[in-house]
DNA sequence: TTGTACGCGTTATCAG
DNA sequence: CTGATAACGCGTACAA
């Protein structure tokens, strides 16, 4: 930067005005300016800027894993936002531990970025200590925060699943059996089994707890619990999948096996994937706005950086049930 | 940093070499600034370190579209083995346009990220300028480079496409369509094509330019190009989707309609999505080790960033025909 | 093994 | 509108 300024014959904090806030300086010098910099190939340090301003244009984003399209619509939500206000994204991957976030949390912090976007919603103690001392902006994304560390931009993973058991009550089905993802370490897949239970409660039907199967994310154990769920038990006449592609590998199971979709077994599933309306035939889902969750989140989060606004957050984006052949 | 030093009794510098060397400094000095550092709750600053060591942590990855579960197996590589050293990732998304990339490369620089992974392996003059001139290690991957700017891990998909479409031939199929992406600013797209072009030749097939699509990644988009090949030319007899999702398309495309796959018409695809397996029928595809080639991508940049290796670099990964019922 | 002095490239502050 | 000066928090190089 000083091979800028001497080369404009101004000074060098000249060049950094000229840079950030161009209208604080003369045409005359910022023509200069512009041309040494082309001349010299000059590129700014913002290590060296975000170290002396005490402010940097990184925000930090930790999924439960990378390798899953649906987050893959919140993180473009979030990228969208940030780019169009400079700022940049910084991701880890805590594959699912509660640890490996935390180390995340240290190493984002370390770093100085101004904000951080978390999808857990439980957190260890250091982590949620780090947070909180360290007095950073913080949105969490993945379930709809009772406490919230700080801000909230999430749906309630209770409450749609709820809605989806209900849904199917209301259709006439009577036994209706739920695959969730595996609940240890995951807040989400624990709300989804409490809202199934709600449901099947307020809709006065039984809860056999051998209904309610946990499977890793994949089509294969999706098929296997399918299969598995309607063997055992004959008088099943519905299976809600809440998670991933689970329900995609029970439908191309049924396709395999002939079992007719939803007259012989219905098949509900969470989350709305493009492939879901194309399958045949097209699965009742629930359909949340992943996108809309990750836009909010990065504008929340830059009203706060910015001190556009402050304090708490709490909103809630909801969703919707998308009723299709399959139910 | 200070305080710590303070509360310990030592000097700064000797609470420096004790997190990053810890074996240069007395264990009775460690314990006392382990416990100062708990104590005082300190995070190291990383962008002061970087600012002074002029070395940073982080790697710049550059992808086309980060909704894409594609590269979300090669994020994964890159994100797997930068964990293990001690790095991590800072993403951005250039939506396959060139002066988009060009912008984030500069934006990486400026935070002086210490390697570069490109998917693109066409660049616009200023951003090859700016890493040759800026001499930062860097990985393109989404093509076998002829040129690359530094160093390549990839396969090549001129080749992929050709061995599929010779493959087709060799099956007994002789008037083969194909599907691919949109070839504008996407060297990716334009090398199936041209792979697929000289399979033909090779074959002794007629290469009539209706036969060969562009399409839109999605599910929709494949089901239509299907449709419009198949009505247009009653005499087809196999298409090759090169690209995404577009063979599921038209998979589930054919079961709405009760086209018999592969007897009224053959489909194969490009990239072994794990769906292509589980669909019925199952589909013939190229398998690219997509989660290898991040894996790679960020080995060889590490050993050039910690002085192990240097030299430019060509790295073909390869790829694999996987027959299936759909041919 | 430990400490001192200095510099990394930028921005904040205040004076001109 | 412009410039001088002092941080920012740490690492390098050398000295003790």
């Amino acid at each position: 930067m000083m091979d800028v300024a001497r080369h404009a014959g101004v000074s060098s904090m000249t060049v950094s005005r000229a840079l950030r806030e161009p209208d604080k300086v003369s045409e005359e010098s910022r023509r200069r300016i512009r041309a040494a910099i082309s001349e010299i190939g000059y590129l700014p340090n913002r290590l060296a800027g975000s170290l002396a301003s005490n402010r940097s244009s990184v925000v930090g984003l930790i999924l439960p894993s990378i390798q899953n399209s649906l987050f893959a619509n919140t993180i473009q939500g979030i990228s969208d936002v940030l780019r169009s206000s400079g700022f940049h994204l910084m991701i880890g991957d805590s594959g699912y531990s509660l640890a490996e976030e935390e180390a995340l949390i240290s190493m984002l912090l370390a770093q100085r970025v101004s904000g951080l976007v978390l999808h857990n919603t439980r957190h260890t103690a250091r982590a949620r200590w780090l947070i909180q001392e360290g007095r950073i902006p913080t949105v969490e994304t993945g379930n709809l925060a009772r406490q919230p560390l700080d801000m909230s931009v999430s749906y309630s993973n209770y409450a749609a699943t709820k809605a989806m058991t209900l849904h199917l009550a209301r259709r006439g089905y009577r036994m209706i059996g739920l695959v969730s993802l595996p609940t240890k370490d995951n807040d989400r897949a624990k709300q989804r089994r409490r809202g199934y239970c709600a449901a099947l409660e307020e809709a006065g039907l039984t809860a056999d707890p051998a209904l309610a199967l946990e499977a890793a994310p994949g089509l294969a154990t999706g098929a296997e619990a399918l299969v598995h769920l309607v063997e055992a038990h004959p008088k099943l006449d519905a299976v809600f999948f809440a998670g991933d592609v689970l329900a995609v590998g029970a439908i191309l199971e049924c396709q395999r096996r002939g079992w007719a979709v939803p007259s012989r077994v219905a098949i509900a599933s969470f989350d709305d994937l493009d492939l879901l309306q194309h399958i045949v035939p097209a699965v009742t889902t629930i359909r949340i706005p992943r996108y809309e969750i990750g836009r909010r989140s990065a504008e929340v989060l830059l009203d706060r950086i910015t001190g556009k606004a402050d304090g708490a957050l709490c909103i809630d984006l909801g969703f919707e049930i998308i009723q299709r052949q399959s139910t």
